[in-house]
DNA sequence: CCGGTGATGTTC
DNA sequence: AACATCACCGGG
């Protein structure tokens, strides 16, 4: 069975869009506090360091220096100003590329999960309508809350250190379908989304 | 199942 | 000004 957490060398010995096809299948674990939550990853999309659409195209500034951490690295970003995004960094130290987790399939901790969805986290935290299961992390946005996952406690540390890491995938037989990425304006060409076909979990 | 809209604040 | 998004609303 699938319950052992992965190693650096599962990051580091592959190039990054090898990595957004292999982590489909694989269960991201948060050891919180309040409670563990946990979900098959079931739609990734690559960033590359020559790829217009990656944080760390042509820049090293703070915000993108996780990404240039080397594999294993977790790199955490805000966007749109009230929600966060998880990326596997991959590739070696000084060359910014990653893999942003797109969609989950809940496992463990789901009413954690719903009971997070709940409230979106601003400075005022607002209520929102309860969430089904198919909704709870078919998102990066949604998954990152769903998951208690923070960018202050997490960002710039190892998937292979602490309470937030990936479990090794089940020997599940699944297809893999690729498009282009969402929510981008440029590199809109390349196929660098992957999800696992047919899975009600995937976004859009 | 769409499509449109507003919220929100860091980043360059 | 842009942004790797989301909840909510209304229409079909």
């Amino acid at each position: 069975m699938g319950n052992k957490k992965l190693p650096l060398s599962f990051y580091e010995s592959c190039d990054t869009l090898t990595l957004a096809r292999k982590l489909l299948g694989c269960e991201l674990v948060h050891e919180s506090p309040d409670g563990i939550t946990s979900g098959i990853i079931v739609e990734t999309e690559a960033y590359l360091a020559n790829d217009p659409a990656c944080h760390a195209y042509n820049r090293r500034t703070p915000r993108t220096e996780p990404m240039y951490a080397g594999a294993g690295t977790i790199y955490i970003y805000l966007i749109y100003g009230m929600y966060q995004c998880i990326n596997v960094v991959s590739n070696v130290k000084d060359i910014g590329e990653a893999v942003l987790i797109r969609a989950l399939q809940p496992v463990e901790g789901i009413e954690l999960m719903q009971q997070r969805r709940q409230l979106r986290k601003t400075k005022t935290d607002i209520k929102i309508k309860p969430v089904i299961l198919k909704e709870l992390c078919r998102g990066p946005g949604k998954l990152v809350n769903a998951m208690g996952i923070e960018r202050d406690t997490h960002n710039n540390h190892l998937f292979t250190e602490g309470p937030l890491y990936i479990k090794e995938s089940d020997p599940v037989d699944f297809e893999i379908s690729s498009s282009s990425r969402i929510g981008i304006n440029v590199g809109v060409d390349l196929p660098y989304r992957f999800f696992i076909r047919n899975n009600l979990f995937v976004s859009r």
